[in-house]
DNA sequence: ATATATTTTTAGGTTAATCTAAAAATTATT
DNA sequence: AATAATTTTTAGATTAACCTAAAAATATAT
């Protein structure tokens, strides 16, 4: 048995060590999890008691692979709940991920099974990122950021970094979603700021922005 | 702020009490919520404290209007998921009460009110009980125990009272939903069995049976 | 009305998840 | 290499929800 806490334990320390993989300082997992680091150490050493993480005092932590897939588990019916409310109930994408994060560990297989069939079988969610399938394999497509990505050439967005509410919201207002088209037309070096063309307009966008884009080469 | 134990007491409460209003005793709410009397004092001391009910020492507890707005806010969330299980993703009757369960305690008012949209407005579960409006306005069709009704008459089935696996699954196997219709035959006095037509076939039910289906006059 | 049985409450403990404050280990700086 | 700063762990408390066992109140039976 595993509680709803130890879950969102398991799914920091999937995020913020490359799926788990790569150690994470209890002072990471203690700012993303917005607790103390002695509640942390009290938590990693029951996770690497049951056998979901590994764990030397002062070394950091990481997911065991049954670990990580739990951690996948949760990140799929995550996903899957966001998709179900925008495709579904009509929310928009900066109005899901709170109610993901209490959907998310609803325990029932054939729920997450029937919803999978209900909504097609979707490898992406809401704000672009990858579904796990049943197995836990995911589809990565090739994404870069868009403060990373060359002058003159033309992209589409095909995710985000921060799914915060006011980012998205910002998207919103500059009517770039997921699939806009545009082209890079000029980066300032002084604050690299970066210059697109979209939907027939230019556009100027901070350095901020450009680090929380996804794009891929269209 | 509401704990998930919390609700589920109330819930208890309201279910034992006609809809909160009778006193509920403590050995009572125990046995439903299959803990100790221990345990359900300190529990209605403190929903007491916190205004969901009445509460006198030896007396035994009942709902304040409080209580009873939060009783039948969860009671409607559990069954429009129940509808949604059923219609959308292929659930049967008798696999959807655990999920419901769990599902009744996400919250947000946004889901609620899509959800409920999604599924038409939808008045009754699929266990024939009413699904409380977001007012907490109910419709209750005038529904009596099989075991009430007059030989004779024909009748539709509108309802369970008992709504376990076990129970639905018998009528399922002898091909009894909801707005079947069937004529009573007869009643034998010696053990309450009841004798019905139903699907051009007689069939011969139990007492208990009759005790825990719900027919309206057709 | 008294004794017996049952129900309910209280007293005191446990576990999960948190906290603060102090100690120990690690890392960075002179 | 020694000292200072930072990070991590330990020790000891707290809160919610539960438990057992004993005491108190209420209900039932003689
Ligand atoms: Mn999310
Ligand atoms: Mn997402
Ligand atoms: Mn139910
Ligand atoms: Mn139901």
């Amino acid at each position: 048995m595993i509680t709803l806490t130890e879950e969102n334990y398991i799914k920091a320390i999937y995020h913020l060590g490359k799926q788990g993989v790569n150690n994470v300082s209890t002072n990471t997992v203690a700012k993303e999890m917005e607790t103390k680091a002695s509640s942390v150490t009290d938590m990693i050493k029951k996770l690497s008691e049951k056998g979901y993480a590994d764990y030397k005092k002062y070394k950091g932590v990481s997911l065991t692979s049954k670990g990580r897939s739990v951690a996948i588990g949760i990140i799929r019916k995550h996903r899957l709940w966001e998709v179900f409310l925008v495709d579904k109930l009509n929310f928009s994408w900066d109005e899901i991920h709170e109610v993901a994060e209490q959907l998310e560990h609803i325990k029932s297989d054939k729920l997450i099974k029937q919803l999978d069939a209900f909504l097609d079988f979707p490898t992406h969610d809401p704000h672009g990122d990858p579904i796990p399938d049943a197995t836990g394999y995911m589809t990565s497509i090739d994404k870069i950021l868009l403060s990373q990505a060359p002058v003159g050439d033309t992209f589409i967005c095909v995710g985000v970094q921060d799914s915060s509410s006011e980012f998205l919201k910002y998207l919103d207002k500059n009517k770039i979603a997921l699939g806009t088209a545009f082209k890079i037309l000029y980066k300032e070096p002084f604050d690299n700021s970066v210059t697109i063309l979209v939907n027939n307009k230019e556009l100027i966008i901070s350095n901020m922005i450009a680090n929380n884009l996804f794009v891929k080469k269209s």
